[in-house]
RNA sequence: GGAGAGAUGGCGGAGCGGUUGAACGCGGCGGUCUUGAAAACCGCUGGCCCUUCACGGGGCUCGUGGGUUCGAAUCCCACUCUCUCCUCCA
């Protein structure tokens, strides 16, 4: 949510951060219009209500509470109906404009570069070279089926399509990820944290998903319509709301966090994409980052962020880059995104396995996370980052592919070994 | 699911319906003392909003929303949440 002061002293900045976006700006005049409007409906209501509390002040005052009660009602009768009508227009003021704020994307920042869509994005820096195969590098779905870890067919015939079953040494190769994610993280300075999955409305409200992911969260409705609770679509939820509604002291900053669940989106509108394979799956797991950080160091720390994702692909051997997302392709929250592409040698191509952000005081505001800069100053809004730090299911089809031999076995990147307990996996479906 | 208890500031914990936005303690900040620190002592110390260049002024806020009253943290109603016990359960 955006500041509304910030909509008051510079509404020519947010009038061309929208556009920058590719959204109208109208909506900037129509919320100063209300905001002038509610701001006079609440300085003609406190001038009555000072006036009334003055009266009841005297009452107390007096000598003879009775007498001068009685003296004073018929006045404060008068009162309490001024200030009834002059109070009537503002929980509709306060709701439009709440409705209005709660529309407008964060603003982005100045490092960002125009563009509409990804093909405006710039690369900022890659690592790694794409591995030579000297054979005609198969998709990872094709792999792990022939070894039998990864049985997509029977896992249709469970949950549906974009679902997929992982095998003995697959599953035990993804778990060997799980444990490496969380490893570096915790080496990074990251608490880890096992959060529900279920969460309620509020929470989603609070850290931006519902206009975001609305159409694509999964919910179970209770009894009562307002007892509803969504499967998280990513850990940034519970890890970033966990803090809400709090004060923190700011030596306690930053605040890092990790955590590994599994998320549940339903992937309406990506119809057609990447139906095969795992990389677009309506469950799947990884290992989220969350920084709770101060507005001082929130660009550094989402530098920070990015390269404790991209260290992971070091440390894997898989060749990755970095984008910076243009303008029209930066999230609702974000001020700022970098996305990690890995390279996938079967489909000879980066695709996205992080997504980077630093989503300001954006989230915070929504969430009510706020720290005090020193022991007698107001309370400021924090800045809330979050990352991928390792997508699972997508760095498990990035090893396959990349990790290929020409006889159909995978090797196991090196790091992964103590985790995986085996160095390969042949083609009879073996490990080694 | 059944029964009971409770919700007050960063934390703990008081609070006859009337200058109580809230005693007291802890914590935090500033000061005195000290070479420095500790201890001791003194002072300050919730949040949000409107208004003001500023000083300041005003309003709201004791889980949330209503009600009674000239006046509510204190009385009434509803809701939400938390805790304890029982039941069930990985």
């Amino acid at each position: 949510m955006l500041n509304l002061d910030l909509l008051r002293r510079e509404p020519d900045r947010v009038r061309r951060a929208a556009g920058r976006r590719g959204i109208g700006t109208e909506f900037v005049e129509r919320i100063l219009q209300l905001d002038r409007d509610r701001r006079a409906a609440i300085t003609a209501v406190e001038t009555l209500k000072a006036e009334k509390n003055a009266l009841s002040a005297a009452v107390a005052k007096a000598a003879d509470k009775r007498a001068a009660a009685a003296e004073l009602r018929p006045k404060i009768t008068q009162l309490d109906a001024a200030i009834r009508v002059a109070g009537t227009p503002l929980p509709a003021f306060d709701e439009w404009i709440a409705a209005e704020l709660a529309e407008i994307p964060n603003l982005l920042d100045d490092s960002v570069p125009d563009g509409s869509d990804e093909s405006a994005n710039r690369l900022v820096r890659a690592g790694g070279t794409p591995p030579e195969l000297g054979f005609a590098a198969k998709p990872h779905w094709e792999i792990g089926e022939r070894l039998g870890i990864v049985d997509v067919e029977r896992a249709v015939r469970l949950s549906g399509t974009r679902f997929a079953i992982l095998r003995g040494p697959g599953a035990r190769l993804s778990r060997a990820l799980v444990s490496f994610f969380l490893d570096r993280a915790a080496r990074n300075g990251y608490v880890e944290i096992n959060p529900p999955v279920l969460v309620a409305r509020s929470t989603m409200w609070a850290t931006g998903q519902l206009t975001k992911f609305s159409d694509q969260m999964y919910a179970f409705a209770g009894d009562d319509p307002d007892d509803v609770l969504y499967l998280i679509p990513t850990a940034e939820v519970p890890l970033t709301a966990m803090h809400r509604d709090e004060i923190l002291a700011a030596d306690r900053l930053p605040l890092q966090y990790a955590a590994y669940t599994p998320c549940f989106r339903k992937e309406a509108g990506a119809a057609g994409r990447d139906t095969r394979g795992l990389i677009r799956m309506h469950q799947f797991e990884k290992v989220e980052l969350v920084w709770l950080t101060t507005p001082q160091r929130s660009f550094d720390d989402l530098e920070t962020l990015t390269r404790n994702a991209t260290a992971l692909y070091e440390e894997l051997g898989i060749a990755y880059r970095v984008m910076l997302l243009s303008a029209g392709d930066t999230g609702f929250n974000a001020a700022k995104t970098y996305d990690v592409e890995a390279w996938f040698a079967g489909a000879g191509a980066y695709r996205e396995i992080s997504s980077c952000s630093n989503c300001t005081d954006f989230q915070a505001r929504r969430t009510g996370i706020r720290f005090r800069p020193e022991a007698t100053a107001k309370p400021e809004f924090v800045h809330t980052l979050n990352g991928s730090g390792g997508a699972v299911g997508r760095t498990f089809a990035a090893v396959l592919e990349n990790y290929q031999r020409a006889d159909g076995g995978v090797t196991v990147p090196e790091v992964l070994r103590p985790y995986a307990g085996f160095a390969s996996i042949e083609p009879d479906g073996s490990t080694r």
